[in-house]
DNA sequence: CGAAAATAGTTGCTTTAAGCAACTAAGATG
DNA sequence: CATCTTAGTTGCTTAAAGCAACTATTTTCG
């Protein structure tokens, strides 16, 4: 296929699927929200302590307007505004239960829209369907951003212990790491932390430790990257880093847990590969288990 | 996977492509025409005789917002607004010179952004990327519209002829056929004409005949659908008509030729199996020449 | 056939989405 | 401490698009 013939199709097929998914029209299915109100509070609440100036980075928007569109929705008493503790000029974002409520009848609208979609296919077909998706989405998400660097942790800093703290408020548990509990884990060869900078700043980390009591198997903990860095590749990166390091030392499989509010996060997991098993833990917080296979073998499935 | 998991596939896939595309679009807006006006050059352009009606279907908005930016680029001197002769109310638009200059230069650029969204993908991946969307796009296309129904002739109207007429209009060619000259096709027991009707008013037409110097082989011409009917699966039901026909007659192979500059047509071929072949008549308008074999195995082929 | 209904398009007016720029308040820098 | 930067607010403006009332043709149907 000639390279004109190529980029026709792709050209035709993004206007075939503007036109199916009805982008372009300004007022969301619902009525009561723009369809940028409705993304705004889909960010919020898929994105915890998000700010305004988060927003405009994600959404691409004026800062003014974003203004004035939080303060209409904190009007409305669909999101909350929290001063920052750590610096009083940032407002952080939460969904007031009312804007939880909403969000989830825009959720369940959008399932709908999509299950029509699928109306008329079969099992086999939307097996496909999600499939041919997901390779496209693999092959476009390919080109990471340069910016992303990610290193094992050697040494432990205020900045790296600022982070953790975030991710613990941000999951709402009331642990403090210390230098020491940390640095067990940084001098544990076959263990570690990961660190991804953006453009030399300090945005993401995650633990690496080995599971005891299941030979073969490490886990990947407190995955976490700052919500105004997110969506450019920082927790791949991350997790690209600890395979990477798990193969090395002969591990077999990673695990992790999470929470199954938290699909975005899920999403990302399974793209990579990792499946679904048994509970491996007795942590009250986590429903979700997971595991990926890092044998050699793992890349070539992928491919199907 | 579960029907839940599978549904919030497709809405990640959605936020994700959205948010690709809408980098695309941010930079169209650099130049000299809003995006729904380059979307209104771009149907004039792809859809011959088309009116201010039509389009306000196609793009889903207001008469009288359309009615001024047709205005307006008909002060651009971009577009042509000719009074139809069948029904004085309508214009039948059409591109002028600068305006296909404009257009081309718009197709230029659309094309240079995917190429750059091509850039750093591999010959085989790109390949993997076109037949991905080709998979999903057609698995989301099969849901066709039941309101068309397609038959084959079995007695010449006024009706068809008019059809045809507004075909030999919109390619320019200066022909007009008989109740005699369709009637002889329509008697062939190898050949016919097939009309498509959307809740039953006729909107498209196609002749199929046999190549005498070619045993085996039949060949599809003027396949035509009104531009207020475009977009609906008229041309895949004429095709899946004809195809059947063809094959129950025992025909090998189905012929067609067109011109270049109709992409969405030959797109649409292409996605049904259709591929370049040598020239086979002397239509001196045709520079495109398209084949499809229809023995059995070829659904097989097209599953990959 | 001719009156009423429907369709194609135009135009005046209004709403909505979003940007620009100047401003305040709080932090970061040096 | 003075200056520079960042987060967010507010007044003003522009661009995009809808609504509704109007004209000019067709179409329909009693």
């Amino acid at each position: 296929m000639s390279d004109a013939t190529q980029i026709f199709a792709i050209r035709d097929f993004n206007r075939f699927y503007t036109a199916r998914l009805g982008l372009l029209r300004q007022r969301h299915l619902d009525g009561e929200f723009s369809l940028t109100e409705a993304r705004m509070l889909y960010e919020i609440w898929a994105n915890p302590r998000l700010t305004a100036s988060n927003l405009r980075g994600i959404l691409g928007l004026d800062r003014g307007y974003i203004s004035r569109l939080l303060a209409s929705l904190t009007k409305r008493k669909l999101v909350r505004q929290a001063v920052s503790k750590a610096d009083s000029r940032e407002r952080l974002l939460s969904l007031t239960p009312a804007g939880e409520k909403k969000m989830a009848a825009l959720n369940r609208q959008s399932e709908k829209q999509i299950e029509e979609m699928l109306q008329g296919l079969s099992r086999e077909e939307r097996e496909r369907l999600v499939t041919s998706l997901g390779v496209v989405r693999s092959l476009l998400t390919a080109q990471k951003s340069s910016e992303v660097q990610v290193e094992r942790l050697s040494e432990v800093t205020e900045e790296v212990l600022d982070l953790l703290q975030e991710y613990y408020e941000a999951v709402g548990v009331m642990v403090r790491d210390t230098p020491e509990s940390v640095g067990e884990i940084v001098n544990d060869p076959d263990a570690g932390v990961w660190i991804a900078t953006l453009n030399g700043k300090i945005v993401g980390c995650a633990y690496l430790h080995s599971l005891p009591s299941m030979p073969g198997a490490t886990e990947c903990k407190r995955l976490y990257v700052k919500p105004s860095a997110r969506g450019k590749g920082v927790a791949h990166a991350l997790l690209d880093a600890q395979e990477a390091f798990a193969r090395s030392r002969g591990f077999k499989r990673i695990y992790l847990d999470s929470k199954d509010d938290l699909r975005v996060a899920i999403g990302l997991y399974q793209r990579r590969g990792f499946v679904a098993c048994e509970r491996y833990n007795d942590n009250p917080q986590a429903t979700v288990f997971l595991m990926k296979e890092i044998a050699e073998t793992s890349t070539k499935a992928l491919r199907r």
